[in-house]
DNA sequence: CCTTTTAAATGATGATCATCATGTATTTCC
DNA sequence: GGAAATACATGATGATCATCATTTAAAAGG
């Protein structure tokens, strides 16, 4: 049956925000089109009317999935904003982006997926990336903005890297001492 | 037909290899048993003879690849004991590492997807962290070994972090940019 | 040497997969 | 209000999946 185009629009908007979710969760092998679909509400069928392939929605996904992750970046460093770089490293290093993947760091989740899909989802994640380090390097210290850039490069690292450890060690008190390590070293000036 | 002790031993050794290889270059759910029993010169018929299940293939196949990266790891810093620290993070975050995923660092290639398998894979993650820290931990400065430990933390989350971030983009200007802007953190002391 | 054991081959199972073809009901637009 | 357009449903396709049953041929052990 047919639906009103105010109404397409949202089914298409919720296919992708529970994709970034249910990807974020299980990699982008670990779900199909059916369940997808389902967890959105529909059935698999219209899926092929709104997207080109399981990839072309992958790339969507993680496009609105990194700009979320990029909005609640921007609205901390706002209201934290002499402080900002501390607040952001102690929001993202902690135990609800431990043990909520779904709506957690997408370069944590889906990162070393993307090196294995097209240049479509590496062009996404650059884009992701390049947004990402643009927010760092307005609340990083350095000698100039070629400086800063570094900077926020080696800091997004640390960020990335700790959550890929301590997630694949689990909900532990190892995990814990991985985030609190990097966390510290943005607390207490080095 | 039946094959010497010997040679069974040497086929289950290379099924592991194989293994090791194939899922750090297409993820856990990237490869099926039949292909990963083919890659090793035999087919898929013998594999349940061999191991309980994919995923129990899957905790020795990681097992052997952590311990073959710490393997390398040791001996570039036997080789370069003054300056390993530079050795390691220079070896670690270059091309060779970006492209050749199947033979690079498992931490980069499959924490992500250990993360959302069973306690018995993330135990094998958790033990090649451990060595990999203390690894670093032995050519790392610091206010003693609680201090040194966590530095060693810092330093193996940026070294993964940006090997991660670096893949996602693609072999490109912009992952040897991540790459270098971390290698240059240990070159030039901050 | 003959019996027992077993590694690996062939082949089958039912589940799940991405994708496509077609039907249907409802919105859109004249 | 009636014709055309279309969003989504149902259902089918052939491929691939993890796992298991059975067979085969050679090694191991007496």
């Amino acid at each position: 049956m047919r639906v009103s185009r105010e109404q397409a629009g949202e089914n298409r908007f919720r296919v992708i925000a529970m994709a970034g979710e249910l990807f974020r969760e299980r990699g982008f092998d670990g779900i199909g089109i059916a369940d997808l679909m389902k967890a959105a509400g529909l059935t698999h069928g219209g899926f092929y009317g709104q997207f080109k392939s399981k990839m072309d929605l992958a790339a969507e996904a993680s496009r609105q999935a990194l700009a979320a992750n990029a909005t609640l970046w921007r609205e901390t460093i706002n209201r934290t904003r002499d402080r900002a770089l501390s607040a952001i490293t102690g929001m993202y290093l902690a135990r609800p982006n431990l043990i909520m993947r779904a709506k957690g760091c997408t370069f944590a989740s889906l990162g070393a997926d993307a090196a294995r899909q097209d240049d479509e989802i590496k062009a996404v994640f650059a884009e992701g990336i390049e947004t990402h380090l643009k927010l760092l390097q307005e609340i990083i210290e350095g000698n100039g903005d070629e400086d800063r850039r570094r900077r926020a490069i080696v800091v997004l690292s640390q960020m990335v890297g700790a959550m890929t450890l301590a997630r694949a060690v689990g909900d532990t008190p190892f995990a814990e001492e991985i985030l609190a390590a990097v966390r510290d070293e943005h607390q207490t000036r080095h």
